[in-house]
DNA sequence: TCAAAATAATTTGTATGCCTATTAATTCTA
DNA sequence: TAGAATTAATAGGCATACAAATTATTTTGA
């Protein structure tokens, strides 16, 4: 084994970090490329297809983003006719968004977003490597005093972070 | 000790993942109150402060975004009397920034960023500690395959992270 | 019942963050 | 040395991201 400085360490840590945002940002620029659709964009479509139907608010809880940010993204997207919008009978307050065929087919079609990258790397992992990380991360986060934070956005695959997660997280998750 | 589930585990390290970039955010809030300026405003300010006088593009370089993105930073901080320009006389493409006497003031009062929350707190470890999380997160940025890729940016303590850290690095680091 | 509170989405305004020119100045080169 | 390439900063445009205010609708409560 071999034995590092402290002050070493501290740095690696520090670049890691960094290089873990690094991945987030390169992998949303592929999928910009991939899809002609920016990372949010993208992010936004696979959750209406997971949901099959989804309302602006809840859509925005999934995503640790404000529904205001989550209005501009829809109208994007209604406009390359990849979503539409429905207002509900039940809550006429509320506005469905569902996939258009268009919208179907791309999201078939797309890449992985960061979050899953992420994910898939850590599947690929035996127990020993992944409790390396696991434990790695846990201390990390406790001297942060980030552990009782509720954790959010990340997956965001995209340049622009959400600035908090307090918002109508209507308990789709 | 406790045996865990790899389930468990990946999804225990995504969360904690996701901490780190709460951390950041919420620092960003924090800073955000305390000074009345925005994260990357703070930030400009700092590099400035610690260069005395400063290029735009080694700016820029510093913190890892564009050179438009921070032309649109010190025009906001011009326009608050916290920075002045000058054109250089050695060179006249050049734009030299220097803090006012208000952007010193601040500077000497305003709360730490968000890396530097995270490298302070990492510095209180002991070794054990902090071979834990060297390992972790070592072995984590392998499997992104990020090893390789330049560390860049966050300390941005801030909300919008920028896409790529491929800009003119003076060689100010 | 009917005003008040709450909720859902949108609009407006500010601040990133990037890209693609564009302008001005400097350096390189034929 | 004149023209070409490079460099530094800026301008303009788009897409996030948020907060605050607005509109429409639903729910609460007196």
């Amino acid at each position: 084994m071999h034995k590092l400085g402290n002050k070493f360490m501290v740095a690696e840590i520090m670049d890691n970090i960094r290089r873990v945002f690094q991945v987030v940002n390169e992998q949303s620029k592929k999928v910009e490329k991939e899809t002609g659709l920016t990372g949010p964009q993208v992010w936004a479509i696979k959750v209406i297809a997971a949901e099959g139907t989804i309302r602006i608010s809840d859509l925005a809880g999934r995503m640790y983003l404000h529904p205001t940010t989550v209005v501009g993204i829809i109208d994007r997207l209604e406009k390359r006719s990849l979503v539409n919008r429905v207002r509900s009978r039940e809550d006429r307050r509320v506005v469905d968004v569902t996939l258009t065929p268009e919208g179907l087919q791309l999201v078939a079609n797309s890449p992985e977003v960061a979050s899953n990258k992420i994910t898939q790397g850590l599947k690929s992992l035996n127990t020993p490597e992944l409790t390396i990380i696991y434990h790695g991360l846990d201390k990390l986060t406790r001297i942060l005093d980030a552990t009782d934070l509720p954790p959010a956005l990340i997956g965001s695959t995209e340049i622009n972070l959400p600035k908090t997660n307090k918002r109508d997280v209507k308990g789709t998750d």
